[in-house]
DNA sequence: CTCTCCTAGTTTGTACACATTTGAGGCAAA
DNA sequence: TTTGCCTCAAATGTGTACAAACTAGGAGAG
């Protein structure tokens, strides 16, 4: 009744997607609905509702809930979960941590990567060099920058060939994408900078400097923290 | 029949701990068979017979799987879920990453800690002196150091007041405890010079220096690092 | 008028029955 | 003998019925 029309659109981009499988639609739809703020912060997560929502029932949903608790998306409280909340602290945080991990990825990387990864990760700057001249002005050019952005860093850690630092990765970087997205925008992700200092990094790499790879992800990667709070992100309700 | 001993064994010890709730005794119980080495690296974890051996049903078992493949205890594979192998390398790449998290941990926790949370860890380090005299030799002293050292840098984490940083940090620590072992008794654990450093770190916290802190944490957890493989890891089947 | 207890409704927890899929083994044909 | 298919078995995937726990709201007693 209330929702009606955002549950169909959901289900309907789960049906576009290609994701028939019961579990995965329940794990994608309701992490794609926190990430793109369908389900803000702090909603409480029903088990009924998420399997309506996703067109399956609750037993997918509640396996989708555990993993996507553990990923920190979510966090319980009691006997349900809620949408987890993202202040201002938490994003730096999450960045500095990125900065450490990925860039001991780097540095791992660094020792490990292929040739042809490399030429993937050369690729993927041409592509976002291609994108560069329109530097932060289209919304779907930024959309496209963030998604080559995340597969060359996504590359990167591939290439430690380590599960461990796959899974921690993972876990560091899925944060809302609204969140992403509003630092982003304040800032008007300076396309040509960032890709700049990709092909540092790349360059790093073919030389096969972990030091070096490592020092650059990490200034790439503190390069875009923010250091001060949002406006947008001010408007908290009534808060001790 | 063939492994009924060990089956009614963790059950026993699930009664003992009070675990009564099956969500809880299908999780716990298998962490620990995992971390225990009860069921070893590469093991094909059935669920109808982790139920059993839990004394529960499926539907708490499969929850609980999801939960421990998010921790890197165990990782998918096709459809089912087999106990994660520790290679030489990945153990090595897990204290570099702890040092590097950790470290940032105690960054924050020198300007976030509170009085009585310093207290509480001086308390630890006195109760680890009081096992130092014996360094080393009895099994008990051992375990219990660990579990000190535990809570020691829990403790910290704790501090940070970060959910993020719980998280990441809780799955980065959890490995199979015989893994830990291998490693601790290769090298004789020195109880004192641990703890030495602990109060370095304590020095460093009350002095709320937090570049300080990030330096000495980061060191504790590198001069515990293996850098090289041991003998006992060699022992693998048949590998290309 | 207030406090407590009880009850009804909502939500999650557990188990189980059934569907689906994958893999192994055997049988038949080339 | 080898190869391909077919069938069956074993494991996981899914849905649902029912149980248990918590919450809120109201009724009754103080």
């Amino acid at each position: 009744m209330e929702s009606a029309l955002t549950e169909t659109a959901l289900a309907d981009e789960l049906d576009r997607a290609g994701i028939e499988r019961p579990a995965d639609r329940a794990y994608e739809g309701i992490r794609r609905a926190i990430l793109s703020g369908l389900l803000p912060g702090g909603t409480h997560l029903r088990e009924e509702a998420l399997a309506q929502m996703t067109g399956t029932s609750r037993t997918p949903v509640r396996e989708a809930l555990r993993r996507i608790v553990g990923e920190g998306l979510a966090h319980d409280e009691g006997r349900s979960s809620f949408v987890a909340q993202f202040p201002f602290e938490e994003v730096a945080i999450i960045f500095d941590i990125r900065a450490r991990l990925e860039g001991y990825a780097a540095f791992v990387a660094a020792e490990r990567i292929t040739d042809a990864e490399l030429q993937g990760l050369a690729q993927i700057i041409e592509e976002i060099d291609a994108l560069a001249p329109k530097d932060g002005t289209d919304r779907d050019v930024i959309r496209r920058f963030a998604e080559l952005n995340t597969d060359f860093h996504t590359a990167i850690i591939n290439a430690t060939r380590s599960p461990q630092m796959r899974n921690l990765s993972a876990r560091a970087i899925s944060m809302p994408l609204e969140m992403i997205k509003q630092f982003v925008w304040s800032q008007r992700v300076n396309i040509s900078r960032s890709n700049r200092q990709h092909r540092d990094l790349l360059d790093a790499l073919v030389a096969r400097n972990p030091t070096a790879a490592e020092a650059i992800m990490s200034a790439h990667i503190l390069s875009t923290r923010p250091n001060n709070p949002l406006p947008q992100n001010t408007r908290k309700k009534d808060e001790k």
